[in-house]
DNA sequence: TATTTTTTTTAGATTCGCCTAAATATTGTG
DNA sequence: CACAATATTTAGGCGAATCTAAAAAAAATA
């Protein structure tokens, strides 16, 4: 089934808003949405009869699970095209957001899968957030420092606690980037540096300072919501 | 300046059509948007307005020059979008067209030159057709084959004139695809093969045989429209 | 050239997503 | 509880892009 741009971008909003509230307001809606309360009124009844969401006038919106099957589409395109902007095209993590409101419109789903594995199926996009995967399952998520992740365990980079030049000089000389995936393969006591496995291949080692500073997606293999 | 999907592809399909035509009715229009006359009539007078098409009632149209600018933007994004999806995606050449008419309506400029980087700034698109660059220029491009690529000059492989599955398991096994840029680096008089430089990197030898089958897109350097 | 055929435009309606203004329901408070 | 404040819906309209039916212009032809 096919919704047009604006149909998706309400039961986006709604996903999100529901995340909070339990039941979304036509007022939160309208202020999320930057259009008027009237607005919102119209298309919950056409949402409804689509049965995307549980409406009943006065009582506030909730999404059926069809709703949300399709709010988590739309949430893995943008996330999945965000990346893709990031770590292919060379944007900054704060130009994306927009761009990707555009691209998560488009339809096919046979792209979006191949874009997801042309990508190397990442478990967060450029922000740290998860990216549902083609089931709609979003990734249970742990954001950890990368002094405390487990030996043997493959896990994104998702944020960098310090952005001086300093230090994107030293993560350009290790060749190291958001959504790039590290391993520890070794600890050393004596100065407490690591050696890293840097998106599969190759290994370095780096200070203990550094990796104070890194944060990495630990994703459980739990499912979740 | 912005403009809806919908003017975008009326803008598009004047275009092209005039490539035949030196006026285009808008009968025929209508036919290449499987739209109606009249509907194609309201179309005209809002485009007319805008300025992007000469048009007096019963006299057909004919872009302006920033209609033509605006043409030519539309064309380089689809073109661009579809080498993305078969070289990068993998999609087939076939599949490409339908997708590529959503992404064409992504507004962002910075978007479309930073693919144009990252897919190596192509001159033709997997079914060979040129790419405008950014300024709006058509390279010009003649489709000559392989053997009679001059030596030292590197173009795209545009079209293989076999498709069986021993071809492509040849063109597999040296890495050559559509999009590839090849260079004829040495001529060996005894089998006739050629020496060949694939990608700027590594050169592979290759035999008269399979170089009668490769087309390339020998881009003159005079700017074309 | 007069008439028929074809093309194009106009007129009036529809759907979608949005708006404002007014009516109505719900909630909070004295 | 009654009334005020707030939230929501209804009613009526608007612009964009489409449609059908009918009128008007242009082109083809007898």
């Amino acid at each position: 089934m096919k919704y047009s741009s604006s149909k998706e971008n309400y039961i986006k909003a709604i996903y999100h808003l529901e995340q909070d509230e339990p039941v979304v307001s036509t007022n939160s809606l309208a202020r999320q949405l930057s259009t008027k309360p009237a607005s919102v009124t119209d298309m919950l009844k056409k949402l409804h009869e689509q049965e995307l969401l549980e409406y009943e006038p006065y009582k506030g919106v909730r999404l059926t699970e069809s709703g949300k099957m399709l709010a988590l589409q739309i949430i893995r395109k943008h996330r999945l095209w965000e990346f893709f902007l990031v770590e292919k095209l060379g944007f900054g993590w704060e130009e994306v957001h927009e761009i990707a409101e555009e691209l998560e419109h488009i339809s096919s789903r046979k792209l979006i899968d191949r874009l997801d594995e042309f990508l190397g199926k990442p478990k967060t996009d450029p922000h740290g957030d998860p990216i549902p995967d083609a089931g709609g399952k979003m990734p249970l998520i742990e954001r950890i420092c990368l002094l405390d992740l487990p030996g043997g365990v493959a896990a994104d980079l998702i944020s960098v606690s310090n952005q001086s030049a300093d230090m994107l000089d030293l993560l350009k000389h290790y060749s190291i980037e958001i959504g790039t995936r590290l391993e520890v393969s070794n600890r050393f006591q004596f100065d407490h540096s690591l050696q890293v496995i840097v998106q599969g291949n190759s290994k370095v080692t780096i200070s203990e300072h550094l990796a104070t500073h890194l944060f990495v997606a630990y994703a459980k293999d739990t499912p979740g919501k």
